[in-house]
DNA sequence: GTCTATAAGATGATAGAC
DNA sequence: GTCTATCATCTTATAGAC
């Protein structure tokens, strides 16, 4: 995770956010809510109030290399939300029940609409859009580098904290699809409350 | 899950499967593999070796029809699959680690492009197209009945059972995500694992 | 860097012969 | 029921003025 210059958080044009990150920030929300192949480039430049020519002019080898920054964009974002979560308790099972809660709040707040950041653009470019599909490799692998950290931080072993990882991470993902379909925050709640059960037993 | 006249096996025309069951076999597949937005329907008819026509003249109201179809078919498909893998045992936790080693296995076989019939339609049209999101939330909730049967029958109680049923639901759908992802049967070996001591510490 | 206009092709859907 | 031809629209991407 090297940070590059255009990183910074006040960009050097004006008082709000450059047009590059604009783009980026609403091509990764468009994305998100529904997937790579229903988001039109044309859509993504209205919602970031930019112009086409814009967006080809900060990505000129088109969709495909606005998507792998899109889905880098929502790799951090959602990293952070994972790890703002964690921070709230050293007991990793009461942290993984917080972020199962914090997803589940943000998921009704934005009325089932912004869940996981990377998974419809993953089905959909699987095997077929080779750097996006590493984009979503490297992005799902960050996540769960994050749990593993915290378990082993927690006393874990660095077998049992990777595959506690796994498991917790492949159970968010799937708890908030599952959340989005129902239109409820049960499956996250659920899902997290039988997680700390299992990060408990074994302990 | 009534059964309608058209389902049965041997269809009234010939030796092999009509036109109608093709079509609909080739669109679910491939709203699995790339989407529902990402998959036109000349490719679904070529795919089931027919025309544009008899597509039309089968589905009159078009893709989204065609859809819901897909999605119904790919629900009954999941269902019989994990009530196979279920009825391998009559532990539920050896019985949900054999669902996750059969979901790993066809996963591989298929070189990681057939997971979960419905989860990239259903991330792709939630909260746009109702009747594909009621298709998905069906069958959701048909394969978590499959599950809390298994429980309930082993011993668990409606409460326990029902909530067991959709943690292990929510993290097989995750976990074959990211198997997908990480072209690994790791994700849905370890995650089956995990699920079976999750049973074990509650029976 | 921003903007408009437009090219080139794909998409969902329809018409009508057979 | 099957097939081909076609329409209207939308898509990604480019050109070139400013």
């Amino acid at each position: 995770m090297e940070t590059k210059p255009q990183d910074v958080s006040t960009p050097p044009t004006g008082t709000g956010v450059g047009t590059r990150e604009r783009v980026v920030r609403a091509a990764s929300r468009l994305f998100q809510r529904q997937g790579y192949e229903g988001t039109g480039i044309k859509l993504i430049a209205q919602e970031a109030e930019a112009t086409l020519g814009s967006v080809y002019h900060f990505f000129p080898r088109g969709k495909e290399e606005l998507a792998v920054a899109a889905i880098q964009y929502g790799d951090r974002e959602f990293a952070d939300m994972l790890n703002s979560g964690l921070a709230g308790s050293d007991d990793p099972a009461v942290a993984v029940e917080n972020c199962a809660r914090a997803l589940a709040a943000a998921l009704r707040e934005s009325n089932w609409a912004d869940g996981c950041p990377v998974t419809a653009t993953a089905l959909e470019t699987l095997g077929r859009t080779p750097p996006i599909q590493q984009a979503c490799l490297d992005a799902l692998r960050n996540w769960q580098e994050v749990l593993a950290v915290k378990f082993r931080d927690s006393g874990f072993g660095d077998e049992d904290a990777r595959e506690l990882a796994c498991t917790v991470l492949s159970a968010l993902e799937g708890a908030e699809v599952t959340a989005q379909v129902f239109r409820s925050e049960e499956p996250l709640l659920t899902t997290g409350r039988h997680m700390a059960q299992l990060i408990r037993s074994r302990s």
